[in-house]
DNA sequence: TATCCTCTGACCACATTGGTCAATATATGC
DNA sequence: GCATATATTGACCAATGTGGTCAGAGGATA
């Protein structure tokens, strides 16, 4: 893209970018319209050509953003000295909610651009996404303590079904957040104590209680 | 619609619904297109008008359509005797992942008139939707026996947990059934099998055991 | 005043849209 | 076999939308 996008301010940017992730999105490369895009960022046309040449480029530059957003707002912040399973994943929880709050779109975009093999992707940006998404796999697996579980369970069986209970918190929270207003200062504890208490389920079902441990 | 539409094999008005109900299902009312679904039904425009007198019509045909057939090929065969809701839920899992494979489209068609709130709905067609949506609560709730599960668990919670466990798996058998090639005769029972171990669990975690009850 | 960079929106050729309709192909009745 | 009725076609329509262009306006700096 041309320098001088980079020389606007932040929200004028953002509020591009916002719109063209939305777009895309929704609609898919093929479909999206570059038309809808200027409308929605409130930038004419030719605006959104001077920046970025055309509309493939325009793509490729979003799915650049999105894997260094997402990197930076959120894998970067787990801390991976946490050796407990649960406890691990519920501080990934924890900054993935937050994370989706400050930055809706690009999650959905490059999991779109992720999965539809999108052809306008050439291979070393697949190759890139495929990297990302390994390092979300390592987040959440690396340095686990399996020791915690019980010796009768099977950890792997256990591992999936808790991973099943935070999926379906995570988008029953997301369900809800979508219908109370937007204003400001949503305050994600409340429910995220909730279900914390399903996770303490989870740990007396499935890891060795004090008594057992030698 | 026409009548000469019901005159037809089933296979041709099986081909145009389906291409009706995926074109519409990935695009929505408004961006799906005629041309595209003549083309994936093998026939030509002007037969399409013919049968439907327009796009609408068509399209709320579909709905109809597609809510009796979740009511005779899903709905209608849950069996409400069964009082445990684990069973109960293991049954309609069961059912609704035949379903999809025979109609892979309408429940997905469905939802997405449901959620995002189509103008072209009239009211009427709505409340419907609506009503579907009730009896398909009904059927997951109603003459479940709560005393099954322990004394010393929130059945609320324990319910909303097995629901996701139950979420996690439909939509990890639906993506691996995805990749498979859908060459006919799919067996979904070594899949069942695994999953009722996780079952097994969760009864083992939540409800009442033999020696408990008194 | 002249030279830059930023930004605009009317404009382009082209594709696609939902829908029509005269012409044909097929089925039915006699 | 002929006539009537029904089923099906696809070229065609005006209207809208597409990605992209470009002459020029606006504002800043020199």
């Amino acid at each position: 893209m041309n320098d001088a996008f980079y020389q606007l301010d932040t929200a004028k940017q953002n509020k591009i970018i916002n719109a063209a992730l939305k777009e895309f999105t929704e609609k898919g490369f093929e479909h999206a319209s570059t038309n809808q895009i200027v409308k929605n960022a409130g930038i004419a046309k030719g605006t959104l050509f001077y920046y970025f040449n055309n509309k493939k480029d325009l793509y490729l530059y979003l799915v650049e953003y999105c894997l260094r957003l997402i990197r930076e707002n959120f894998f970067n912040r787990v801390d991976m000295t946490e050796k407990d399973l649960i406890e691990r994943w519920k501080m990934v929880s924890y900054i993935k909610m937050d994370y989706l709050r400050r930055f809706p779109n690009a999650i959905n975009f490059i999991t779109r651009a992720a999965l539809q093999e999108e052809e306008h992707l050439d291979d070393a940006l697949k190759e890139k996404i495929d990297q990302l998404q390994a390092e979300g796999e390592a987040l959440l697996f690396q340095d686990i303590d399996y020791r915690l579980f019980r010796k009768d369970v099977d950890p792997e069986r256990a591992i999936k079904l808790i991973q099943w209970v935070f999926a379906g918190f995570e988008q029953e929270l997301k369900q809800q957040l979508k219908q109370l207003d937007v204003s400001e200062g949503i305050d994600y504890q409340p429910y995220f104590d909730e279900f914390f208490a399903y996770l303490e389920m989870l740990k007396r079902a499935f890891y060795a209680s004090k008594e057992d441990e030698q």
